[in-house]
RNA sequence: GGCGCGGUGGUAGAGUGGUUAUGCAGCGGAUUGCAAAUCCGUGAACAGCGGUUCGAAUCCGCUCCGCGCCUCCA
């Protein structure tokens, strides 16, 4: 087996041939960095470290770019309504969202450009699409002229006349096409603005993505993912823009969109109240369960996020954790994972699949823990970014950080315990242990003595 | 209106033209002072209607239902 995926660019499942063997190139749309990353933000966030944990294995050389979006009106419009600096709060969520990340146990990509900081080459891309004759300037701006890339809409599927059939949005009068998009757009005084050819102004929202992808990976390159609301028009425009400055007829070859999140059962959304940031479930489910979470359901599907959800993956690595506890003495041989997990993993990011296998090695484990097992066990999990952390640290800090008991108390009260027990009073016994129970501690017996962990 | 995706057992969720998904929950058993953890066994499904086929949950068509996108939302 080797690496498939389903490539939105076709819609079929294909295999996956790099340009450069050598060197895998992807790029994904990062976030826009105005407000705490939502949990359907962190969907991509997780698939794609899994795929670039999975491309590591399977090529010498992997570059993973993922932008930062520091330039936007949502950004200004956050700025006006706190009257906080622009600097301030891109810094601020960048940060938060880098910590919110690598909780959920996503590394950081190899290279993550800010839109800010490559308004030069952005500049330098209008100015060729220009004198293509792919742009023009007009009132301020400046829009790509989508009648002037005949193969428009091959990504999306869809064709100039639907769109302006379906449109419902006013068209601008200085567009000479209604499907027309803004590449540069003027700026007022109070709002974040650099010098152009066109006046003082700011980049559209798809520019970026097409002037740093071709700085770090250049004119065409493997792999391009993102959410699946960016097929149209982030993704299609992006195409546009890339091909017809770099006059190429391939941008990415390989377009992978993760599905949309539901939380339960209904569209997230604020005024329904079931709007979760990754950041206030952190302090309520450890981030390795949300990573798990996600991972059950296959990347392209919908995925519809509820807490009984987030609570059943929690025991579930609760599972794992304990059968690595159990057999902490055990040392892990340095294996790779197991062929049909990795081949779950290569045919499209199959996590459900992988993690049924890995089900399966649990099960051996248990039953004849030896190392090689083990080994697979934790080099399958690698792959997922899961069963990393310490397994104490895991089991005895749980989700209950503040159910209110601490170690020693715990430790003192098993050790009474076992004085009950020596003594035959197992009234007694159980009578702690129930105590323990109440306060989300569960005792688990065995041969070598007692552990606990927190539920 | 246009384009696209999906409907699998109580639940989550894979999959293949003919043979057990897997997890959780349930039921029975082993183990345990009793539990927990673990192990063994077990029931249960492919939206509906047609068609192709020796055979379809898997291919094709239609119907019903749900969802997404259609200019800045991952």
């Amino acid at each position: 087996m080797t690496l498939h995926i389903y490539n939105t660019l076709t819609r079929k499942k294909e295999e996956f041939k790099p340009i450069n063997p050598d060197c895998v190139g992807m790029y994904v749309c990062g976030p826009t960095v105005y407000d705490f990353a939502h949990i359907g933000n962190a969907r991509p966030v997780i698939v794609f470290d899994v795929l670039y944990r999975l491309l590591k294995t399977l090529y010498k050389d992997v570059t993973y770019v993922r932008n930062i979006t520091d330039v936007d009106d949502k950004i200004n419009a956050k700025s006006k309504e706190t009257g906080e600096d622009i600097r301030t709060i891109t810094e601020r969520t960048a940060k938060a969202f880098h910590e919110d990340m690598a909780a959920l146990n996503a590394g950081n990509p190899d290279i993550e450009p800010r839109a800010t900081e490559h308004i030069a080459e952005m500049i330098d891309m209008i100015e060729t699409l220009i004198a293509n004759g792919n742009a023009y300037a007009a009132d301020g701006h400046v829009l790509f002229h989508v009648p002037s890339m005949p193969e428009y809409g091959a990504l999306s599927g869809r064709n100039m006349d639907d769109m302006i059939a379906g449109a419902r949005v006013e068209v601008a009068s200085y567009k000479k096409d209604p499907a027309d998009f803004v590449l540069w757009k003027p700026s007022e005084e109070d709002v974040p603005g650099w010098e152009s050819p066109w006046g003082r102004g700011r980049p559209g929202w798809h520019i970026e993505c097409s002037a740093m992808s071709r700085k770090y990976l250049g004119n065409t390159f493997d792999i391009h993912g993102g959410g699946h609301d960016l097929i149209f028009p982030h993704h299609e425009n992006e195409i546009a823009q890339s091909c017809c400055a770099n006059k190429t007829e391939r941008f990415a070859n390989y377009w992978m969109h993760n599905g949309h999140l539901m939380v339960e059962g209904e569209k997230m959304s604020k005024s329904l109240g079931n709007f979760f940031t990754v950041h206030e479930l952190l302090e309520e489910v450890p981030g390795e369960a949300l990573r798990f979470y996600m991972l059950s359901a296959q990347y392209r599907s919908p995925f519809d996020f509820t807490k009984d959800g987030v609570r059943e993956a929690k025991s579930t690595l609760d599972r794992f954790y304990t059968a690595l506890r159990q057999h902490n003495d055990v040392v892990a041989s340095d294996v790779a994972a197991p062929q049909p997990f990795i081949a779950a993993l290569e045919d499209d990011l199959n996590t459900p699949l992988a993690i049924s296998q890995l089900h399966e090695l649990l099960g051996n484990f248990n039953k004849d823990p030896n190392p090689q097992t083990k080994g697979q066990l934790l080099a399958a999990a690698q792959l997922l970014g899961i069963l990393q952390q310490d397994v104490e640290v895991w089991l005895k800090g749980g989700s209950q950080e503040n159910s209110g008991v601490d170690e020693s108390s715990i430790e003192r009260m098993i050790e009474e315990r076992k004085q009950a027990k020596a003594n035959k009073d197992f009234a007694a016994a159980d009578r702690i242990r129930d105590e323990l129970d109440g306060l989300g501690i569960v005792l688990e017996d065995s041969a070598q003595g007692t552990t606990w962990k927190r539920k």
